[in-house]
DNA sequence: TCCACTATTTAGGGTTCCCAAATAAAAATA
DNA sequence: TATTTTTATTTGGGAACCCTAAATAGTGGA
């Protein structure tokens, strides 16, 4: 399954799929103000993606995604999601964390973004979550782990090991 | 300090600045197999990367980077490095890390990369670092917390929280 | 019907990268 | 030094992608 598609059509698949959850189907206006292209480019576009089976498109009527256009756009539009979840969760500010995503949603491996989907879920749902978070904002202000090194941490890191399997542990 | 220089031109710089730590200048050749392209891609290259002052290079005598050009080079491969790093450290195949790495270093923010960078400083420099790996490994499998709401983790949270200024937790 | 809005076609442009083939220069070797 | 081999450069072209302005055409409401 490699990549067939330009990046730009993803987004403009993603952008057709945005619209779809407000508007039954969407026109080519709304696709060009969502994306700031002139409409003779939204109408170049279409046409491609139609040729690829990726919306339906008909002059002067309607465009809707084909189920393989939506299964891309649905992709492409939770990637965003998950990479800015991921590098507010890291403190990038929102508004870059924004734009870094819409960048590199088209790029990476599926493994990949599994494993970011992986670490957001792992840190939200942790026990200590908040806690994490704040921990590392400190980490990022000052360079270093707050609470190193004290016995209640052994306590918890042997008591952890315990459960995993570890055997011996060296401080 | 917007962004002028294309991902290829990076690319390329980032080449040199590999190629130079091992031989103090690089030839056209070096390049071109580094990179897998003919010599007459590399040349229009770096007549572009000349103009812009990024590399010194004189026909049929030797390519080196300036300083603006080695700067953007040790970025560049700073930046690989760093995301590798982090794919790895969530798991991500060390093929895919490397690929990954290629594209993105060289679309982020300065924001984001610098986060990144801190995330792994965190975690690598954790009291509990194999731990949280560990940690997130079995979390990766099993989609769950393993030590979860047990009383030592509590009397954990509770000591962290009294440390960075936490006041009522509500488990 | 006529206007206003929207969509489409046409024709063209820019960027970025790449390559093959011919040529030229440099280095190696006889 | 002369010749061969290796490396570099120039030239000319091309493909992929995306975008636009201007002219044209279609659609729906007043």
């Amino acid at each position: 399954m490699d990549k067939i598609l330009s990046r730009r059509s993803e987004d403009y698949l993603e952008a057709i799929f945005n619209i779809q959850k407000e508007k039954k189907y969407a026109r080519v206006k709304d696709i060009s103000s969502y994306l700031n292209v002139r409409p003779s480019s939204v109408v170049e576009m279409l046409k491609r993606l139609n040729d690829n089976r990726l919306v339906t498109y008909r002059r002067h009527e309607y465009v809707v995604l084909t189920p393989a256009g939506e299964k891309i756009g649905r992709i492409i539009n939770d990637r965003h999601i998950t990479i800015r979840e991921f590098l507010e969760m890291i403190n990038v500010p929102r508004r870059i964390a924004d734009l870094d995503a819409c960048i590199i949603e088209h790029e990476l491996h599926l493994e990949t973004i599994e494993q970011i989907k992986n670490l957001v879920k792992f840190v939200k749902s942790a026990p200590n979550h908040p806690n994490w978070l704040k921990h590392f904002e400190r980490f990022c202000e000052n360079g270093k782990h707050e609470c190193k090194e004290n016995k209640k941490d052994k306590t918890y890191l042997l008591s952890i090991d315990r459960e995993i399997g570890i055997k011996n542990r060296s401080f």
